[in-house]
DNA sequence: CGGCGTTTTGAGAGAGCTCAACATCGGTGG
DNA sequence: CCACCGATGTTGAGCTCTCTCAAAACGCCG
């Protein structure tokens, strides 16, 4: 769900662009809100530090993802924001797009079906974390993400992303890929993945 | 954040309970949406079933969640929703609702502000999944629930029911429990655990 | 007092992680 | 065009850690 899907152009046109290098922090824990934000390029991690000075991290956002979503609401930031790589990021005002949000019930119904949407997909991936079983979280992943067909799975990025999102380390990943193709449940081809038989359990 | 603090009052009236047996179905995938659900009492579960006619669970809600939020931008429910014990579940009409926003664009921010927070913790949900080690996993827990003097966290409900919201077995939560509490790095009383030593790594 | 669910501890096994070496691929520059 | 290099992909071996199965103490409620 693209930024430019449901943020009406206007508030679009006031966004103002940053740039971070590697350590640098967007926005700490109590400073005034600015509005939304979305990553253009690298990484960028919400968290918090804990009492012995220790880092938790709340999340790790990519481009394309927005963060602080929820500082619209709020006139403090509740996390930092720290640039893992050198990043990118875009700003849209919150007074900007709360007053579009209010001139325009549409714009503010499309930013809640957006949030739903993700609320619905971040429950699906915790719920995929319950699987202990690495063979059966890839079957979770490749049932969930099957195109049209229902057996074939495009991806997208490299396996070692699929496996971060899996919670696995890339090597088991990649050996429960090699088991799963062995006994023929599946089959590799370059970014794609087919399940060789379905209906069966 | 419970649906009284969001949800005007008029729409709340319009609501409409209903009792269901275990494995009863609330909705099925491909049925006209009706609305917004809340679940009173029991628990419910979002699944899929795929081609080979097994169920991948998507979601469990318990008394007090809110299901199907993205349904009111949908005019077809995008999973089943069965009973898992026997549940009772209050149903707010989509119009009703959608109308409310349309007219009150606060209401509508309101809901919005409750699914950005939704999103951030499961987020931090997430990334706390990602944590390997049982023992880190607990601190991690510990830290981000402790009460204002960060070093107390109250347990709501069991020990049993926080392991289950770690994902680790009860056994291995009360193991790591005791053997934190043997290097004196934990204090438990009844309902509460005290981290012992703040401000060290 | 009796029963049921939570809490606790024990022992064993399996599964994924870690460390390590190597193959493969794509891009870069000489 | 080819050598080089880094990142991705792949496989091996050992080890740790949690899960599983089991049994028992404890606490709460009727």
């Amino acid at each position: 769900m693209a930024i430019k899907d449901w943020l009406p152009a206007a508030v679009r046109a006031a966004a103002t662009e940053r740039r971070l290098t590697a350590g640098e922090a967007l926005f700490r824990l109590g400073d005034k809100t600015a509005g939304l934000c979305e990553i253009v390029a690298g990484r960028v991690r919400l968290a918090r530090v804990d009492r012995d000075g220790h880092e938790i991290v709340l999340h790790v956002a990519g481009p394309g993802d927005t963060i602080a979503e929820a500082s619209l609401f709020s006139p403090q930031y509740h996390c930092d924001a720290i640039a893992s790589t050198d990043a990118v990021v875009r700003i849209y005002p919150k007074r900007a797009v709360l007053s579009a949000f209010d001139r325009d019930p549409k714009a503010a119904l499309a930013f809640s079906a957006t949030l739903a949407r993700q609320v619905m997909g971040l429950r699906t991936r915790i719920e995929q974390r319950n699987i202990r079983s690495a063979r059966e979280r890839v079957r979770n992943y490749l049932a969930l993400n099957a195109g049209a067909d229902g057996r074939t799975v495009t991806l997208t990025g490299t396996l070692k992303d699929v496996a971060a999102e899996l919670g696995l380390t890339h090597e088991a990943l990649y050996r429960t890929l090699a088991a799963l193709e062995r006994v023929g449940e599946i089959r590799r081809a370059k970014h794609m993945i087919t399940v060789a038989r379905p209906r069966r359990v």
